[in-house]
DNA sequence: CGAAAATTTGACATGACTCAACTGGAGTGG
DNA sequence: CCACTCCAGTTGAGTCATGTCAAATTTTCG
């Protein structure tokens, strides 16, 4: 049963009765996503969203001159979706990319809308989510624009360090916003020290 | 009657019934806030949601070099508040200032629970707000991992066209995450192009 | 195994910061 | 209303942080 990582993280919020857990049961669904696959591209409208049960995503846009810059990676029970464009339903400027072979469960719209009706525990946990999202991006955007890139890399390993051996040095850059050759040298500056 | 802004800006998201105004009306304080004063410091917790009525503000970070880092303007019918630690009520690592004298309606976090209890409209109203405040941060996020100070300047001004002449260079530099010196030479520089 | 991608290295170019000095305008107190 | 101070804004020289490009090497995965 796929949904026990999601129960439980979703108890850790908030505690659920047995009705509550089959309602989420049926709302979510399960589906197996293959390493270099996408779930979400430029142009498409985010349907779902979704909850990593086991392996690892990113997320990012791709700018005029063609390079890839990463917004988010997820692994297991995180979430990743791209809400704008699930909440205004215009088509999203990123993509959302396997980077393993993955499974995730996935809640449509219509269906969180019924969580949302249905029980107010469950507008709470999403609203819970959102909040600490952006404390997270705000956190980001300060430690942007008052730390050099050495400073955000040690403190990307401090804070995430079960990416370390799981998330190529090429993906950290574009997630930091530097090129691998510059990151390449911060590291090699670090070993050195 | 000061409320009058904010019953506007939440009946643009879900319109009100009377009795739901008078909640409002009843949970919000209005406050004046002199230029240059603060309504949050470095140490506090945050106890209020802040709109905006009439004024201008910043939130900003300080490092350990002694140099401040906006992290957020907020003019009339906006809000400002460090969610951080307002829903965590840990003390926070910023300060939120007065940029000129200013009025604001508070809600104190109790009052924010009865509204949550009492009336589940008001439980998506600052479900919106939070979401629509991480997709802005994620925009951010992107546009600062991916772009010049240069774009991200011009960007600023077309997306804040009424801070142009209402917040200082020093400050609008601090929030790009450059030195007021480079934004100077930016801004020389786009007006010889 | 073989192709594709990741990582490293180095030379060079540019973006951005530091520091110091100068200018001009906005508020303040007499 | 003036003199004064303080702060925002600008300028320039020198320096450091980071990007670009090209090439060589290693690793990964199909």
């Amino acid at each position: 049963m796929t949904t026990k990582p999601l129960i439980d993280y979703f108890e850790k919020l908030l505690p659920l009765g047995e009705e509550e857990k089959s309602i989420v049961k049926e709302a979510f669904k399960e589906r197996r996503v293959k390493r270099r696959h996408f779930i979400l591209q430029k142009g498409d409208i985010c349907k779902h969203h979704t909850f990593v049960v086991e392996g690892c995503f990113r997320m990012y846009m791709v700018d005029e001159k063609g390079k890839e810059h990463n917004l988010q990676f997820a692994i297991e029970n995180w979430w990743i979706t791209d809400i704008g464009s699930f909440y205004s339903e215009e088509p999203s400027r990123l993509y959302i990319e396997a980077l393993e072979n993955s499974t995730v469960l996935q809640l449509r719209k219509e269906d969180q809308l019924k969580l949302f009706d249905d029980n107010i525990k469950f507008n709470r946990i999403f609203r819970v989510l959102t909040e600490n999202a952006l404390v997270s991006a705000h956190r980001r955007i300060l430690q942007n624009i008052s730390s050099t890139a050495e400073e955000r890399y040690l403190d990307f390993l401090k804070r995430y360090p079960h990416f370390f051996n799981r998330i190529s040095n090429v993906q950290i850059a574009s997630y930091l916003g530097v090129t691998p050759e510059f990151l390449s040298t911060i590291r090699n500056k670090i070993v050195k020290s």
